[in-house]
DNA sequence: GCAGATATTATTGTTGACAATAAAGTAGTT
DNA sequence: AACTACTTTATTGTCAACAATAATATCTGC
């Protein structure tokens, strides 16, 4: 479940530092990066630092306007409510997929306990704790959902930034009704329910992007 | 429907230079690319080949291995399955957004023009027609659709490289069948019925999918 | 002749200096 | 004060030389 060998590489130590940054929400959106700077933290080169900021475009974290640098990304509400769309499919595809395979024994309990991680969270509401673990079932899904390519494009319709704060503005009884769509795409895969996982996870992400959509402006 | 300022660079220059010839087939899947060579093909120096390499391995069009450069992305049958899979609900998914949609005028022109030029191609058995102008066909489909994130997922979905031999192997009622898919679709969206191009756009992906997964050995 | 160690070579990884560009600032005119 | 033309500055784009790595060829002892 590990490959073993990655020769790292100042441009991928920097991809990777980036990286964490903007999720950690330490790089807000909008914020302008700078090869000098950056060159001068890291201790490298500009070159390491271009190449990293290539690889962070062309993963859809930063964008950049030639001549005039790169800043990491910002969303606006169109925007995700588009990627929302292209998400609701593929994690359904993802489900079905994962319903549709025999499972392993490690698979079946992988899930199990995954769930009752998510439901532990809702009922002590520790919506920190049920985000996280939020994230990692549908990352778990994919995984048994044994398909690289569907689990690297829901990768890029991901958002990242609101992560953090995300969990503040999530009401306990929303947190609820997501926990009883996460519970119903677990029984449908582990009973092996093809549709009615597809069907389970599509009206559960749709929820979520009814969610985005009603989110304050100030937040874009 | 065209963006107006993009200040060329020799990055951008070479990556569209490279994509070209891997569309065209001149770069073979397999091939491996040396800094050096295109540097001084492209009469430039070093740094900018090796952003275009990164760029273009974030688009998936290369890949590569660190301290050992890079080469022009080879797809096994699998990854190819797999990447139908993805592509057949994201394309789908473009066909209900494009149903959903009330078309403009110049939208259904298109939209029938370009249904023309399939017909066309398919009764004058012009496999290379028709291969180019399908391409075309699903690409105004995104256009309608009208959503940039299903768009460029789908791009990612689509194999380049087969591109000039597939039609020497696309059996003439093949030819007729898949433009029968294309007919179906057309109607739909013209009509509006989201729910009947979507479904019909999934079939007619999904029969692609199955010709691939008959493909024979030789080609992977 | 062959396995292993050692040198050679080709190629990628990295850097610091220079050129080109766009933005910010300044002066001069009305 | 507002407008333009020019100058300055910060930053990106580019290059050519050097260092590090992996693949290849050569040598050595058996």
């Amino acid at each position: 479940m590990q490959q073993v060998d990655i020769p790292r590489t100042q441009t991928r130590d920097i991809v990777d530092a980036l990286k964490a940054r903007i999720f950690s929400g330490e790089l807000r959106p909008g914020t302008r990066l700078i090869e000098t700077e950056l060159a001068r933290d890291f201790d490298v080169g500009r070159g390491p630092v271009r190449e990293a900021f290539r690889v962070l475009v062309g993963e859809g974290h930063l964008q950049s306007h030639a001549h005039r640098g790169v800043l990491v990304r910002r969303y606006t509400r169109e925007e995700l409510l588009e990627m929302g769309c292209a998400r609701e499919v593929l994690e359904s595809l993802a489900a079905r997929l994962a319903a549709e395979k025999t499972l392993t024994e490690e698979e079946r309990s992988a899930l199990r306990a995954s769930q009752d991680r998510m439901n532990v969270a809702e009922a002590e509401q520790d919506l920190d704790t049920y985000s996280r673990e939020n994230r990692n079932y549908h990352t778990l899904i994919e995984t048994i959902a044994d398909n690289a390519h569907v689990a690297d494009l829901i990768e890029r319709v991901r958002v990242p930034y609101l992560g953090l704060r995300l969990p503040q503005l999530f009401a306990v009884d929303q947190l609820r009704q997501s926990n009883e769509g996460h519970r119903l795409v677990t029984y449908a895969i582990l009973a092996g329910a093809a549709d009615v996982a597809e069907a389970a996870m599509r009206s559960h992400i749709r929820a979520g992007n009814a969610h985005t959509a009603q989110l304050p402006d100030e937040l874009f």
